[in-house]
DNA sequence: CGTATATCGTTTAGTGCTAAAGGAGTTTTC
DNA sequence: GAAAACTCCTTTAGCACTAAACGATATACG
């Protein structure tokens, strides 16, 4: 028996005593998501911090690593991986830049498209930070058992796939 | 029946090829949180437009009209409740203000503090946005049924405790 | 072919957050 | 009961995103 109780089940039987007729059945979904992710977030933000790092750099670095060798991709591609818009990925791109932790040079097969590589001190930057990343997250999940885990995994997975049919992706 | 594939799996995947010692574990339920909160936030962020609203002004005034009778609330405990500091609060209640959709008025008990409150065009509005939305989020959790959407919650509620001990909330 | 349409990346305006600093009022302590 | 410490709210600087507009190239079609 669970006799756990949360911010969030105040704010549903907030609802509730309020307007009794109004659909509350999906806070305890989506109210707890955003709650989540938002402290997550923060943690993240901090964690980047202490490292001398950023969040946003983080993800575009992450991202052109984990796509193997040669360390490149087109600004689309990298915004459909990060899902944001391609102007998000510009701005990033031009920070990032600034700093020598990546490069931009035009595209071969597209005269309107660019690809963004890795520099050496890029590559560099993202080896270091991952896996303290990474296991660092790992500790926040700790509450969770193995099998809780991948029940929990399994279920984000089902409305995840649902959701991107659902909502249109922020422009591009 | 489970042969879903999402790109949060890729992500795990390409890190285990590129880095086989790094522990990906908690991948499959941060990044799908985040991924699930940012289509939910976009989501929401063009529903309120569409009724000529944003998510921070929704926010505060679901948060005042939540509260019950009668609709006031200092801002410390808004931002609390908001879960964002009190900069934030500060913020939006200035734009809420400029509109009369709130007031502030100095504290009785508290020469420090200052208590918002909702101005009748404020509970209208609410009142107008609310069961809207609700209705449409609850379509939006469609995929899952009623056992998988207990069954989340459930999990969701876990984790989301124990977070709030683990990371400190946004200072303020 | 040449014009219309679509796509690619960038730029800009607008929004909204955190963190940190500051002013004002309150509580604690000796 | 004065000084120190704390709390409350606001303000500011900095970051980062979306949406929309814009040039530049690429494709489609009659």
């Amino acid at each position: 028996m669970d006799h756990l109780h949360d911010d969030v089940d105040d704010i549903q039987d907030a609802w509730l005593r309020e307007r009794p007729d109004t659909p509350v059945g999906s806070i305890g979904v989506i109210t707890r998501i955003w709650r989540i992710a938002k402290l997550l977030d923060d943690d993240r933000r901090r964690t980047m911090a202490r490292l001398g790092m950023d969040t946003a750099t983080r993800d575009l670095l992450a991202t052109l690593r984990r796509a193997g060798a040669p360390y490149a991709l087109p600004v689309q591609e990298i915004a459909r991986r990060c899902a944001v818009t391609s102007g998000a990925i510009s701005q990033r791109v031009r920070r990032a830049e600034g700093q020598d932790l990546v490069t931009r040079r035009k595209s071969d097969d597209d005269g309107r498209g660019v690809v963004v590589g890795l520099t050496p001190r890029g590559h560099d930057l993202i080896e270091r930070t991952v896996d303290d990343l990474l296991h660092h997250e790992e500790t926040l999940l700790s509450a969770l058992g193995t099998e809780q885990r991948e029940e929990l995994s399994k279920l984000l997975r089902l409305l995840h796939t649902d959701l991107q049919r659902r909502v249109p992706p922020a422009g591009g």
